[in-house]
DNA sequence: CGTCTTTGACCCGCGC
DNA sequence: GCGCGGGTCAAAGACG
């Protein structure tokens, strides 16, 4: 990877030297452990102390994070203690990392999910705490593989029409799938510049490598990652042209710690989340009678107002402009993949 | 039989 | 130029 890697990775050590005063408090943080908490103190939120509070602010956003208006590259990563994570998992160091903790195996992400496209909510855990945060979506320094893979994606889905065509046209899908292969190898357009899409990881407390979060993957590769035990898994979600991808490995400092990396934007609707929508539209029970998932999914939806943060500032965890419910706020800007994941982060607090 | 996982091979960018 | 490492492909096998 790039030496951006090691530049996030070196944050590791500015703010939470001690590992015990890492994010991570088993089945017990939720987002306000390190937000809400740096307004009213104490808990991880001591841990924030000396955090640039522009940087962490209460009403610092997710949106914030991503196009690292309010963030400086790498602060909340420094924050968090990226040494969880293998440095390569911040890829270039411009990822949004949320922690959402303990899940057990049986545990899944599903009643919190939803997808992106308009109706986005995310994976997470239902105890879950912001750890880590730096953009990446507004920086386009990556290596250039970034842009040769959506260079790539961009001329496959051309080649498929393509290959289509040319099953049509009665040549042997096979070889209409070798053509593609060969044309992968050859040099891209140029002079293309192609936005990255934003990275979001979270780290997760679990036994389970492969978090369910609602949607269907499809793993297509694993690979040994360098000075960690753990191999990185990667997926690709099952929906026809969907470009999600996401890779999942065990942080190499802290084996019981899941980090699922989603990079992209669904482009379709959560299997979940259709599911409890025809439900409701079928049959729609009454509150009391409503799916814990459900309910859970609304609530992971409830817009947020800074009133609201203010006053409730010991529950509600992170402010997410934008990432408001559907139904109050159509509009939601685009913020790719974490459009996704965050909504689920919008509101979270604890009874 | 369709779907998914496994796994070795391959490609590519980057640093030396 | 070469080696390394990350990411992807795709054939083969497993599974329900």
């Amino acid at each position: 990877m790039s030496g951006e890697d090691g530049e996030l990775y070196h944050h590791d050590h500015g703010f939470f030297q001690d590992r015990d005063e890492f994010a991570f408090q088993d089945e017990r943080d939720d987002l306000s452990s390190l937000f809400a908490q740096n307004q009213g103190g104490g808990g991880a939120a001591n841990s924030l102390q000396g955090l640039d509070p522009y940087a962490v602010s209460p009403f610092l956003s997710f949106d914030d994070f991503l196009d690292g208006s309010a963030v400086r590259h790498g602060t909340l990563a420094s924050a968090f203690d990226a040494s969880y994570l293998h440095p390569d998992v911040f890829g270039n160091g411009e990822i949004t990392l949320v922690d959402s903790t303990a899940v057990k195996s049986g545990n899944d992400l599903a009643p919190l999910t939803g997808c992106g496209g308009g109706d986005g909510t995310s994976p997470v855990s239902p105890n879950s705490s912001v750890s880590s945060s730096s953009t990446e979506a507004a920086v386009e320094d990556d290596s250039g593989r970034r842009k040769k893979d959506q260079l790539k994606q961009e001329v496959d889905e051309e080649e498929e029409e393509e290959i289509k065509q040319l099953k049509r046209q009665g040549k042997a899908g096979e070889e209409a799938e070798r053509d593609k292969a060969k044309k992968q190898n050859k040099p891209r357009k140029k002079g293309e510049k192609r936005q990255r899409e934003p990275r979001f990881a979270f780290m997760t407390k679990s036994e389970v490598d492969h978090l369910e979060d609602g949607y269907r993957w499809r793993k297509y590769g694993q690979k040994a990652v360098k000075n960690s035990p753990f191999p990185r898994s990667y997926y690709r979600c099952t929906s026809l042209k969907c470009p999600v991808k996401k890779r999942v490995e065990r942080s190499y400092q802290d084996p019981t710690v899941v980090i699922t990396t989603y990079e992209g934007k669904h482009t379709h609707q959560s299997p979940a989340t259709a599911r409890a929508s025809a439900q409701q539209l079928l049959a729609p029970p009454p509150p009391a009678a409503a799916s814990t998932s459900f309910r859970n999914h609304l609530l992971m939806q409830q817009p947020r107002a800074p009133s609201a943060i203010q006053q409730h500032n010991a529950n509600v965890s992170v402010n997410l402009p934008g990432f408001q419910s559907p139904l109050q706020q159509p509009q939601v800007a685009d913020y790719g993949l974490l459009q996704d994941i965050v909504p689920s982060f919008t509101q979270y607090s604890e009874p």
